[in-house]
DNA sequence: CATAACCTTGACGTAGAAGTAAAGTCTCGG
DNA sequence: CCGAGACTTTACTTCTACGTCAAGGTTATG
């Protein structure tokens, strides 16, 4: 009754899980935006929980930041390296290689930050737009109502 | 040399001003999502600063919301209506009419500040994110630079 | 009035991001 | 061991948001 490593998910299950299509899933691991999973003997394909952490970060970028695959690859690449990085973090080997990879890192992260920030910032101007006009329009809508006081419809 | 109204712009000027191709311009119009400009005796097209406007928003719309054009062209036609609200001010026309618009402009307005703030939050978050991350980063970068201290590069 | 620069419509093409269908294979509970 | 349901690959299709000619009409200027 041993179930050990019952950790891996199906391809369907996933699906469900991060609200995309198998054929998304598929398509995205074609793009090399996700590592080819293990798979069964028979060919079905076996999912990490990470990878189910992957497409949500994926969509985010997507739709938040509206990237395309193209770049969000890149983005994922460099997480892939950090996730190198951070496994071999014990193993003293070359510090100054792994220096250079943090350094890198770093510069992708950097990079992200700087759009999100920008984005960001633009979006509040937007918001603020729109609450000044929202008060413009609800100042009309008394206005009308007073106007509509003095002279009721019949 | 009197140049009566000056302010029609061609669509090439509109195309340099705002930054998209007068492909994507009639593109727009196609789609609804710009009014027909007037056109010249010889049917070009000719823009009023208003239009640029429009595009400008558009652009906004899409590049920082992700929204597809058929999204748009609905947030659009609100604003048409707006116009137009704006312009009838003075004729004290139906009233009640007028409370029915400028109600459904509310919601429209009020809808669309729903999504920006969403949105705004979660890039927030983000944001924070990658911040938290650098940090984490920094603090690596210097507890390599200690390690190579103790063992510098031959 | 010629001609360069600008514009018109129409039609076809393209890149990105999947959707969909077909035909066959695997897995697993009974 | 078998059948229902989940999965596989391959290939073709769709949708959005334009790009790119092509062939011709318009406008401004010398």
């Amino acid at each position: 009754m041993s179930e050990s490593t019952e950790a891996y998910l199906q391809i369907g299950e996933v699906a469900e899980r991060t609200g995309v299509t198998q054929r998304t899933l598929r398509f995205y691991e074609e793009k090399g935006l996700l590592r080819p999973p293990s798979r069964m003997d028979g060919g079905f394909r076996l999912y990490s929980e990470d990878d189910v952490t992957r497409v949500a970060h994926i969509r985010r970028l997507q739709n938040l930041l509206g990237l395309t695959l193209a770049e969000i690859k890149e983005m994922v690449e460099a997480e892939e390296m950090l996730q190198e990085l951070k496994a071999q973090y014990r193993p003293e080997a070359d510090i100054s290689e792994k220096r250079r990879q943090l350094q890198e890192a770093i510069g992708v992260v950097t990079r992200q930050h700087g759009i999100v920030s920008q984005k960001a910032e633009q979006m509040s101007e937007m918001k603020e737009q729109m609450e000044e006009r929202l008060r413009t329009f609800e100042r009309w809508m008394t206005e009308l109502e007073q106007i509509e006081r003095k002279a009721p419809v019949a």
